[in-house]
DNA sequence: TCGTTTATGAAAGTAATACTATCATTTTAT
DNA sequence: ATAAAATGATAGTATTACTTTCATAAACGA
C-alpha cells in the first residue's frame, strides 16, 4: 500500500489509525461517512456499521467524532501544504510561487492518498463544508493550545510569507491569506447551492479557473504597493 | 416597549415569536444562552429552564433549534440591511456609500434592538460564530428554497451594487463582497482565538479600525479598472 | 357574562446519540 | 507456547430532540 504519512498531531487520537487495518478503515470510512451525510448526521455507529466493527472499537482510536474530524482535516492540510512544497521547488519568484500554490489549492485533479480507498476529491469537500465548524466552538482556545490548528496555520504562513517577499511593506499578509483560503473553500459550494451570492457559475470543468482568475485578482492587486 | 420589526420569514417559525411575551422572551434568552453556551450545547431544555418555562412550549414557536437559529441570524442581517439603508441615505458618491456600510458593518456601537432585553453585542457575536453552520448542511438546498438565507443575500447583493456603481466593468462583485462579509465576521474571532492567522491585534477599541483599513484596501484595490 | 377558543404548563414517553464498562475471544509479539 | 494487546459482543447510562396528552389559565367574541 503506498501511503503518504503526514505526522498528525498525536494529541488528536487515542491510538495511532495509521497502525492497523481497522484504524485506516476507520479513516476511509469515515471520510466517505461524513462526506456522504454531513457530519452532524455521522455518528460512531454508522462508521462501526459500515466497516463491520463496533461502537467500542472505534473509541478505541479517536475520543470522539470532533476529534476524529480534526484529524481528518490535518491531514488535508499537510497534504496541501506538502504539494505547495513539491510545485514551487523550482520556482524562485515569489509571484509564481504563489501562482503555483493557488493552482494546487483550486486544482480538481487529485491524487488518491492511499493507492486505493481514501477518497481525495470527498476528503476536499468534506474540508469546504465542515473546517468552519472545527475552530467555530467553545473549546477553541483548548483545541488551540493543542496545536491542532498548526497544519493549517502552516499553509497560512507559508502564503503569507511568499506575499511579503513580493511586496515588503504590504501589512496584512496573513489576514489577506486567510481570507483568501477561506473564499477558495466556500465559493465552490455557493456556485453550487446559493448561486446568488456568487458570480462564479457552478460547472465541474470551468468554475476552478474562474475562482483562480477572481483569486488571483484579489491577492495582486490587493497587494501591489 | 420600543421595537424594531422585521419581517423574518414566517416559514422559520411556527408561532410569531413577536405575538407574544413568551415569544419575546424565547428571542432574547436564546441570544443570550447561544452566545454563552454555543449553538452546540444550547438546548430547548436550558432555553426554557432560562426563561421559567416549557420545553414543550418552546417547540410550539419553533420548530427546532436550528430553525431558531436561523431567525435569530436572518433578524440580524435584516438589521445590518435597515443600517445600511439609513446611512446611504445622504450620500450619493458610491465609493462614500460603499465605505459607510463598512463602517456600520463593523462598528461596535450598536444600539439596542429592544429598549431593553435583547442584546446586540450578543447577537453579533452569535452570528460571528454561527452564521456559516446554518448553510453548511446537508438540508442547505432545502432552507435555501424557503427563502431563509434572502436577508443575507440582499445584503450582499446591495453591496455587489454600490461596487458596479463604482466600476461597472468588475466580474466579481458578488464573489468579493461575500469574500468581504465572511472576512468580517471571521476576523475578529481569528484576532481573539487563533492570533497567527490574522495581522489584526485584538483589542476591543482599536481592532475594528485595522480591519476597516484591510478590508477597504482588499475592496478598492480590487475593483479599481 | 357566559362560553369558547387559544396559549401555556406539567408530566410522561420515545428513539437516537454519545459515550463507558465488562468480559470473552482473537491476533500478535516474544 | 505464553503473555500481552487488540477486537468483538453486549449491556448500560445520561442526554438530546423531540411528541403526546391532559389540565388549567388567559383572552376574546356574542
Amino acid at each position: 500500500m503506498t501511503s503518504l504519512w503526514f505526522p498528525v498531531s498525536q494529541t488528536l487520537y487515542l491510538r495511532d489509525p495509521l497502525s492497523s487495518l481497522l484504524g485506516r478503515r476507520i479513516l476511509m470510512e469515515s471520510v466517505r461517512l461524513i462526506d456522504e451525510l454531513g457530519f452532524e448526521h455521522f455518528t460512531f455507529k454508522k462508521l462501526a456499521d459500515a466497516i463491520n466493527s463496533t461502537e467500542a472499537s472505534v473509541y478505541r482510536y479517536f475520543e470522539n467524532k470532533h476529534r476524529l474530524l480534526l484529524y481528518l482535516i490535518d491531514w488535508y492540510w499537510l497534504w496541501l501544504d506538502y504539494r505547495f512544497s513539491i510545485v514551487i521547488q523550482n520556482l524562485v519568484n515569489p509571484a509564481e510561487r504563489l501562482k503555483a500554490c493557488l493552482r494546487v489549492l483550486l486544482s480538481e485533479e487529485l491524487p488518491g492518498i492511499y493507492s486505493e480507498g481514501l477518497d481525495p476529491k470527498a476528503l476536499k469537500r468534506l474540508v469546504m463544508a465542515e473546517f468552519e465548524k472545527t475552530y467555530l466552538t467553545k473549546q477553541v482556545d483548548r483545541d488551540n493550545k493543542e496545536g491542532v490548528f498548526i497544519p493549517y496555520k502552516a499553509v497560512c504562513k507559508k502564503l503569507a510569507a511568499m506575499v511579503l517577499e513580493i511586496n515588503p511593506k504590504f501589512p496584512f499578509p496573513h489576514t489577506l491569506m486567510n481570507t483568501v483560503l477561506l473564499s477558495a473553500t466556500h465559493q465552490l459550494f455557493y456556485a453550487e447551492h446559493l448561486p446568488s451570492l456568487t458570480d462564479i457559475k457552478f460547472n465541474p470543468h470551468h468554475h476552478d479557473r474562474q475562482l483562480e482568475e477572481f483569486l488571483k485578482l484579489l491577492i495582486f492587486k490587493t497587494i501591489e504597493p
